[in-house]
DNA sequence: TAAGGCTTGTGAATTCATTCACAAGTTAAG
DNA sequence: CTTAACTTGTGAATGAATTCACAAGCCTTA
């Protein structure tokens, strides 16, 4: 039994660190799938993930019951269901901002459309990259971005300029109507709440080492 | 008072968004010296970290009281005290293993040098690659990671290769005698409980992003 | 049909993290 | 010296996430 009427309204908010579970069950299943298995335990899925059954199972438990007792998951049924969870079932538009390294390793990185999500252009402000292309990808000039934001509505902006150009970029993009924010830049950044924003900071990450480095023994 | 008796000799587990919060608040406080701002207060911090004054007070009282009632932190001194609590006092010596597009694009990035990580080398398999130079850093023969890691010793492995060969790398570099590992590979590693391992995964952020804007309303 | 072996789904218990709320300490002003 | 205005540091309270533990259901074998 499911205490949610649809997958769109969640009476609970699903905690961040529960959805990143999901992403990665979601991935052991396309592996589990490409070997031809068609049944897995919440137990298998767990030693994978690093975590416990119990804890796979109460995740998948905030959207309903896909398993069957005493057999485990249907593979192919399961990766379904998580892919619609995580709305995987659409194409997801994406503008990168920034046409830098970071930017030009975004452009190649196959994971983006292999998941659904379609680069339609990089944004940058220095006449060098402008009108040249990123690994297919056109970049253009910045000056555009609120026109070609209204023009081709995506729903997702990719952020890898600069630190302290990052906030000014993020004002732009969601007074243009932008929702859903990935970015790269190693700075707090602050959005209206109905703005999706997450970032990858490598500086906090690697921080983070070396103060597991220091602090240990 | 301080219930420690040294910070490398801490009594309680500090959970992992405690630090990250700290790597913040050092980021907010090297600003503030660069303005030449003398003190803040915890509520200063916290509205620029997106978090609550007790937050702040809370994070920093597992390590020590650094403030002064009635006045708030000294902005050079709780900087000081942050970059020691972090480790950040010394030089981390660093190894990229994959020479692609993501290796490039760390090879170049100036967060690095700025906090005290030193490149010494990337490590790739393919012929194009070895020899060449990575922005300045040369491109190594990854058969000699083993005898490397040996002779230079480096304290962190940054992990840039495919998903299907990140976990080989892993137990390679951990074989050797690596303790710290930040991956930017897709995919669940596993190490020994005394090695550090941090992963950046873009396509769980990105699968964050979807799951965010599937559902709402 | 019955028994044995497995595995799910989920309330309850526990552990962990955040927020509250206030005594204690500091500064500045009169 | 006294008062007023602040701000820290921290136990206690609350809230959130994880783990426990077991009834209920499914499959296989005989």
């Amino acid at each position: 039994m499911n205490e949610f009427t649809s997958l769109t309204h969640l009476v609970k908010r699903i905690a961040d660190s529960t959805v990143r579970r999901l992403s990665a069950y979601l991935r052991f299943l396309e592996d589990f799938e490409n070997r031809g298995l068609s049944t897995i335990s919440s137990e298998e899925l767990a030693k994978r993930g690093g975590t416990t059954s119990a804890q796979v199972r109460k995740d998948l438990s905030f959207f309903g019951s896909f398993g069957k007792r005493g057999l485990g998951y249907s593979v192919p049924e399961l990766a379904g269901r998580l892919r619609e969870i995580l709305g995987l079932g659409r194409e997801w538009r994406v503008f990168i901002v920034g046409a830098g390294k970071i930017g030009a390793a975004l452009a190649q990185y196959r994971g983006f459309r292999q998941r659904g999500f379609t680069i339609l252009a990089a944004y940058d402000n220095s006449s060098d990259k402008i009108g040249k292309k990123l690994d297919g990808v056109a970049v253009r000039d910045i000056e555009h971005l609120e026109r070609d934001i209204q023009r081709e509505k995506p729903d997702i902006v990719v952020l890898t300029v600069p630190g302290d150009q990052a906030q000014k970029v993020v004002d732009r993009v969601v007074k243009a109507g932008v929702r859903a924010i990935l970015s790269f830049a190693p700075t707090q950044l602050h959005a209206p709440a109905d703005v999706a924003v997450k970032t990858v900071n490598m500086a906090m990450e690697l921080e983070g080492l070396s103060f597991a480095l220091t602090n240990r023994d």
